[in-house]
Order: C-alpha cells, then structure tokens, then sequence
DNA sequence: GCCAGCATGTAAGGAGTTACATGATTAT
DNA sequence: ATAATCATGTAACTCCTTACATGCTGGC
C-alpha cells in the first residue's frame, strides 16, 4: 500500500461512488492544499492497484465507458486499521524557497526580494482558492474534518505569507544599511 | 543536475573543503529543517555525478582516505545561476497528520486527538534542535542568511504547534457536546 | 580488546513525474 | 465544426530510500 494508495481509499470513504477522472479533481481541490496531488497516471494506476486488492469495487457504466470505484468493506477495514494503527509520520516539507535564502550570500539581495514577493503571490491566490473551498465545506455535517483542515490550511498560509513578508522586510533593511554605509563612505 | 545536487553544491558555496560525511552531518544539522536531508548513499552518489561534470574538485587526503570536495568555478557559476534564474518552485508540503484530520470521521476522536499531542512534541524538539543550532550561527556574519532561515524555522515550527493545539482543543470540545448530547438524553 | 564514530560505497526497489497516445461527449 | 471537457491508460524515467557491505581510527 502506498500513500496515494490511502488517500484515494480515504476519498472513497466518504460513501460515493467516483470515477479516476473525478478523484483527481476532488484530489486537486482538497489534497493538494497539504499533501500531493497524484496526477492521473498514478491515480489510474493506483486505482487497479486497489482493486487488484480487493479494497475497491468497480463498475463500468455510461456510453463513456466510466469506470466508478467504491470502497468495498475490505477497503473499509484496512483505510481504518491504518489510520488508527499507523502512527502518521512528521510531516516533511521541501521548502525551496527557505534553499534560496539559506544561499543567499551568492546573490544580489533584490533577488531573493523578488523571489519572496512572488512567493507572497502565490500565498494570496492559494488563500483565495481555498476560501472557495471552505465555502462548499460549511454548514454540512459530512465535511466536518475537511472544514477543520481547510481551517488549518488557511492559518498556516497566512503564516506563510507574514513570514515572506518579515523575510522580505529584513532583505530591505540590510540593503539599506548597505546603501547608506556607501554613502557615508564606510 | 538535480535538486540535491544543487543543495550540496550551495552547502560548498561557503567555502570549506569537505567530505561526504560531512555533508551529511551539515545537512542534517540545517536542511532537514525545510528540506529533504539526503540519505548518505545518494550524498556520495550526487557528489561523484557533481565531479564528473566538473562543478567539484576531489582532494583524497589523510590515512582515513577522506575524499574532501571543493566548489570549483564552474560549480560556482552553474549554482549563481541556478539561484538567479530558476524562479524557486512553490513548497511542497506533505501533511501526513492533516491527511488523517481529513478522514476523522473514520476513528475515534481519541486516536486523532493522541496523534495530535505527539506532533506536538515533536514540534518541541524540533524547536529545541533549532535553537541549539540557531545558538552557534549568532553573531557571526557569514552566517547571516543561514540564520534568517533558523529564525523563519523557530516562527514555522511554533505555528505548527499553535495549530496542532487548537485542533486538539476543537476535536476536544466537540466529544464533549456529544457526551453532553448522551447524557441529555438526545 | 572492543565499541562508537568516521568514512565510503553498491544494489535493488518504490513512489512519483513526464511524455505520449487515444477516444467520447457536450456546449458554442 | 470545433474546442473544451470528460475519460482512460502505457512507457520511460528520475529521484530518492532501504538494505547491504566494508574498513579505519580513537578513546576507554
């Protein structure tokens, strides 16, 4: 069993029957937030892979030949076993961006400037989406975790984002400082 | 050249020679904070593919036969513009505690909120590894950035614990309303 | 004398990504 | 008609991990 093994049988979990095609989908606005999200050759892979096992039933309808998966009662038992049993590993982050800064010395700091602000971008546009997402969470029972996740994620990009911007902040300093060290002819 | 690669190359950037033991240590001691720290086979495997093409010297030297790794020019250069040019890709993040908050309404609260409490003490040791080694980057200049990143690291590790911690108080007040919700009778 | 730490690798495999390839359906 | 979306897969490859394998050196 891999990990996309687990999440795609967690999805399924939540009792509807669901084809590759919108795993993917729901993988992509909820997953993605805070763990990977697989692409559709591993979701397709990973899907023959479970069945192969037993953990999910398939059945093929529509003139499109869609082929939607449920949970079967096996699938049920080891998704269960694992969450309970399994002590979650820490979570490992690869934060490229916290590389760039550590190797600061070797460029010119406007870099590493631009480099946060587009990081701070990318905070906001994922903050917005994810708004939208809690918004289709809330006032269903069903979606109480993931609501609580959403909330989660959304603390932690706005963490992220203040932090980009200290960061950003002392970048701008220490250029200044520079500047007017050069002026003062130090 | 891959991502390890580039991270071995930056950790030779500050100007020591030293052998794949080394940065190994080094890496666990600082990158495993927000990165990937590599397994010592692929240091070594990385570090022969970075000879090969010229982006590090090799000195063998001393009767233990330390193969000790230099930053040549070349190395330099590929690296300055790796950082420069390469916009930095967004973080990935894989969560394996939220992916288990996610499918809750599989366990008992119980099992998610002990998986809760143990990330948070490891967030605590995690914070205290970081203060030892923000201890010995203090105070002196070349190790400026390092230590913005140690500092971004203490802020990143709290806020996971602050999370963790209203989580569990969320999950927990939640079990008690149904307890209330039993007794009552409801 | 022996154990912890220093030091370097090889081999095999697993998870995930990228590129490629194909075809049906729906809305404009 | 034609473009966007729905829908499913295969093949090759990369990065990384795990397990294995070996030997030296310094301190107790």
């Amino acid at each position: 069993m891999t990990p996309t093994g687990y999440a795609l049988l967690g999805l399924l979990s939540f009792g509807r029957q669901l084809s590759g095609y919108e795993l993917k989908q729901w993988a992509d606005a909820s997953l993605r937030f805070f763990y990977a999200s697989p692409p559709m050759s591993q979701v397709y892979a990973e899907l023959d892979r479970l069945r192969a096992a037993g953990l999910v039933t398939v059945k093929t309808s529509g003139a499109r030949s869609t082929k939607r998966y449920r949970l079967s009662a096996a699938g049920r038992r080891v998704l269960v076993r694992w969450l309970r049993d399994e002590p979650p590993e820490p979570p490992t982050l690869k934060h490229h961006l916290a590389l760039r800064v550590f190797f600061g010395h070797l460029v010119e700091p406007e870099v590493l400037i631009a480099q946060l602000e587009a990081h701070r971008r990318w905070c906001d546009e994922l903050l917005v989406e994810l708004a939208a997402v809690k918004e289709t969470l809330v006032e269903d029972p069903a979606w109480v975790y993931p609501a609580l996740v959403a909330d989660w994620g959304e603390t932690y990009f706005t963490a992220e984002r203040t932090a980009a911007d200290r960061l950003t902040a002392q970048l701008a300093s220490e250029t200044d400082d520079n500047d007017k060290d050069k002026e003062t002819g130090r």
